[in-house]
DNA sequence: ATAATAAAAGATAAAAAACTCTTTTATTTA
DNA sequence: TAAATAAAAGAGTTTTTTATCTTTTATTAT
């Protein structure tokens, strides 16, 4: 579905916007515990989201990774786009190029309403929308 | 989604449903060509089909690929958790293990929805049911 | 029997994805 | 201004996926 990378970035990511809602910065080592995620791989990563400016970060002592306000307004369907393209929401089921109205596919018209589901989901899913029932132990992202 | 193997694999099966339907066996060449996959993948590809029973095989001359009976009765669901597995059916959005009612992530209860509707799509579709419209030409497997 | 055909098997190769390690740069605080 | 902290950058490595090539085996028709 997604590729490990993003699956990563989003779970790092809605995690930041929980943690450093109070202005307190979120440092690597808190984050890929947080997530369970390889250390240097969300490193990686994360330096990737800063470039590419759906986290923020600051160097140094008391520094570490947060979401400005535009940040937390941020959907996870933007991850999802900055990290794996739009193939998941425009994509072919079945890997064809041309597949559309015109020259469908087998499963086309099926496949198409199940692909715009995903995509609003994900559209209607903001970064920072998980932060209370994450903060009460309803919704996890370790393990 | 699929991976490249099941996208190929899922588009070789309906060819050969539709071409082997009046008892001709459909030969490698022909596949490659009619959906558009690289030939001595392709044939990795329906050697382990094969070896798995999802497609049937006969050497030499005239030789070819077809479907028995049963075969013709599988459906897309049959393919892909042969080939890619069920994680696409089971498995968690953001990749937890424990991911769950009782332990869920952030998009578990929306992605759930999703997950099933893709099931039952794939599981409602037979590998023979869209012979005609591809010999009609309404529906299309290479491109 | 022999030649021709076509898939099976086996062994590699290339490319992409996932992951790691080391060095550098920016910032803070003592 | 020096030491400590923490992310950025750069350069690998490993694993998995995708793809290719060669040889073998089975079947058919001459």
């Amino acid at each position: 579905m997604f590729s490990k990378t993003c699956e990563y970035a989003i779970r790092a990511i809605i995690f930041i916007a929980q943690k450093s809602e109070n202005g307190v910065n979120v440092g690597i080592k808190e984050i890929f515990k947080g997530i369970n995620a390889p250390e240097s791989f969300i490193a990686k990563i994360l330096q990737e989201l800063s470039r590419k400016g759906l986290i923020q970060s600051v160097k140094g002592p008391n520094g570490g990774f947060f979401l400005d306000e535009e940040s937390k307004k941020n959907t996870l369907a933007d991850i999802v786009k900055t990290i794996d393209g739009d193939k998941l929401f425009t994509g072919c089921a079945l890997g064809l190029k041309n597949c559309s109205e015109i020259e469908p596919c087998p499963l086309h018209d099926e496949f198409k309403v199940i692909r715009q589901q995903m995509h609003n989901m994900l559209r209607n899913s903001t970064v920072a929308e998980f932060n209370t029932e994450l903060a009460q132990g309803l919704k996890h992202l370790k393990r």
